[in-house]
DNA sequence: AAATATACATAAATTTCTTATGTATAAGAT
DNA sequence: ATCTTATACATAAGAAATTTATGTATATTT
């Protein structure tokens, strides 16, 4: 994802937050708005991205409905109820993770 | 750690950073700490600390130093110069972390 | 005509962590 | 006295997420 280990284990957040506000959209799609969005700084690899949208299928987080645009496929997904829930969930992870990572690094008080 | 796959990345980074306050920990000490400042909240398991410890020793950010205390052994781990460069290298990385999944998250702006 | 972009997919290998297990001493509880 | 919990290290099997490497196919740009 940027030769960043602490990006692993964010990628299903980044995925449900990203049709959480975009409605619908199809894999290919969500690379690319990554990118737009962090500027380069962020690449969602296929290898990553297809078994992830797959498992969050299977888990009934969302549906997919397929379209031919083009004459190119595209699989476009968007959030069940169940992955709506996911998705403020996670998010809520995040802002956890945040915190309790800025406790452990920013030591504004000495806790001995 | 927390049952929460954002840490999943987080634990090198933690571990030098709590050494670059403490000075010089031993692996327990380290558990107990981040329990601690966590609240309970974060609990480094011995399965990922331990091996974690080795490898940064391995990599030449860490050095050790093994004492006999009340009949029993604890290795005391401080970093090496390069210990101390990497220390502020991942502390960057999280906080470049932070701010591109707010980005990502925190959608302040329409960005279409 | 060739290279790049769009669009999907999977499989082997790697990395990181969990869970389980093991050894050993010290301290507290019953 | 004995059992449990705490202190202190260690490793190994398995699980989960991701990387890297391929593969197919059509559309667009050079």
């Amino acid at each position: 994802m940027a030769n960043n280990k602490l990006y692993k284990g964010s990628l299903i957040t980044i995925i449900l937050k990203l049709l959480d506000e975009g409605g619908k959209m199809y894999g290919y799609e969500i690379t690319q708005k990554v990118k737009v969005i962090t500027k380069g700084k962020l690449k969602i690899t296929e290898g990553a991205l297809y078994p992830a949208l797959h498992k969050l299928e299977a888990d009934g987080m969302l549906d997919v409905e397929v379209e031919k645009v083009d004459n190119r496929l595209r699989k476009y997904y968007k959030l069940t109820e169940k992955g709506s829930k996911e998705t403020n969930s996670k998010l809520q992870e995040l802002q956890d993770y945040i915190k309790t990572m800025q406790l452990l690094v920013n030591p504004k008080f000495s806790l001995d």
